[in-house]
DNA sequence: AGGGCAATTCTTGCATGCAACATTTCGCCC
DNA sequence: GGGCGAAATGTTGCATGCAAGAATTGCCCT
């Protein structure tokens, strides 16, 4: 968190290197919400032996991704409405916040490059292509908070955006709702380049908003099954 | 080997406990920012193996109270100016929105209690007893957060708060800045009581610039130190 | 046969041991 | 005497072992 050391990223430990892979394990489904996670079982799968994946789940234990009981394991978090709707009331803070600042902030390189991972984004959604699109839309993403030249903000935006993901990633949009996004996005390039802080919030916002009703419907859809623990 | 013996209040895991330690040395600066985390002495003086210890470590980074340096140990953070403009420009928004929601989520038997609370520091204040003064002002703050009702804004809060916690923690206000505060708290209780959102999130935005400035005030008077390592 | 209780089994929690990496120290050579 | 390098020392990283809960099963009693 304190930047620079950006160096040396070279040797992680294994811990790390678990927690990287039970993450995107999470986030991705592969675990499923609610699914308690074995320390043997996934020892033996990830091979390696318990103390890393234990530091490991404790890690994501902090980031808010896997749920901690004492004495009975962890499993995977099973994010209520509730917990969504709060994540995304926050979300749309730091998102405004990030708008404003890379507003502020953005160089005419950065917004170069902005614009071209836009339009790879549009030639993504011109092939239907969901798991480009989704990748390119994050990097944009990820651009604007960089632009914002705050790593704290970053780091934070990162941490509370992964719990949301799990859910956002099996989503396919319907049509509609993906064509809106794709003009949101417009927008959003359109704004920054206008250097319209308050614009760009405006947009940013909005857009975070129908993200979250398209995950709200996601979730009431996919799971009505079993609110009852987690 | 007889461990054990007698201390078993505890229901939560060794390492929660080690942790909570840590988390209070590291903001109370018993552990000096910038010091080394060794754990074998760190192991012996708090009474526990290693193993629950280096998960606490690793949880710290995780909350960013820590530096982790690849097969070198862990440090306590050393937060340069730019990571406390930074922290303190998510903490505004964060603040900005927890005041927005508490205007329209509290209840008021919570107003109520946080006026007390408000009286109660009041007293400190006149007292000039400065611990006193700081719980209670900790805790007005944590009840605006908890009136907001959004836990995953609480926690984000708390979280980020913490780091700087561990420079505000020995300012000795000189009178006249602690005498503003107290009379911006008076403000923030007069505005959550008229339910006045859009007041209260300015009176919070300017609390926290002058908390800002206090603490880069702090870092610059107390600690010449070089921003070299860390 | 069903329910409660106890023993077995499983799982997590913690400690310790060993190996790999980093640091320091001391000797050697220039 | 100073600098370089190699052994010695110390520290972290990971694995395994053992003990203390929890879950499960099966037994006994009603």
């Amino acid at each position: 968190m304190t930047m620079a050391e950006v160096i040396e990223i070279s040797r992680l430990g294994l811990t790390d290197q678990v927690a990287a892979r039970l993450r995107m394990m999470l986030i991705e489904g592969q675990i499923a919400p609610g699914a308690k996670l074995n320390e043997r079982v996934l020892a033996e799968r990830l091979r390696v032996s318990r103390t890393p994946l234990r530091e490991a789940i404790k890690l994501l234990a902090v980031e808010g991704l896997v749920d901690l009981l004492p004495h009975r394991g962890a499993q995977a978090v099973k994010l209520t409405e509730a917990d969504i709707v709060d994540s995304f009331e926050v979300l749309a803070a730091l998102e405004a916040l990030s708008g404003q600042l890379a507003a502020q902030r953005i160089d005419d390189s950065e917004l170069a490059e902005l614009r071209a991972t836009h339009y790879e984004m549009l030639a993504a959604y011109e092939r239907r292509d969901l798991s480009a699109y989704y990748r390119l839309n994050a990097a944009i993403h990820g651009a604007i908070n960089a632009a914002a030249k705050n790593p704290v903000l970053s780091a934070t935006y990162t941490r509370i955006n992964a719990r949301v993901q799990s859910l956002r990633f099996r989503t396919n949009q319907d049509s509609a709702k993906w064509k809106r996004a794709v003009g949101e996005h417009e927008q959003m390039i359109d704004a920054l380049a206008a250097r319209d802080a308050s614009r760009l919030a405006r947009v940013l916002a909005e857009h975070l908003e129908h993200k979250r009703d398209t995950v709200l419907e996601q979730l009431r859809a996919g799971e009505i099954y079993r609110d009852a623990k987690a």
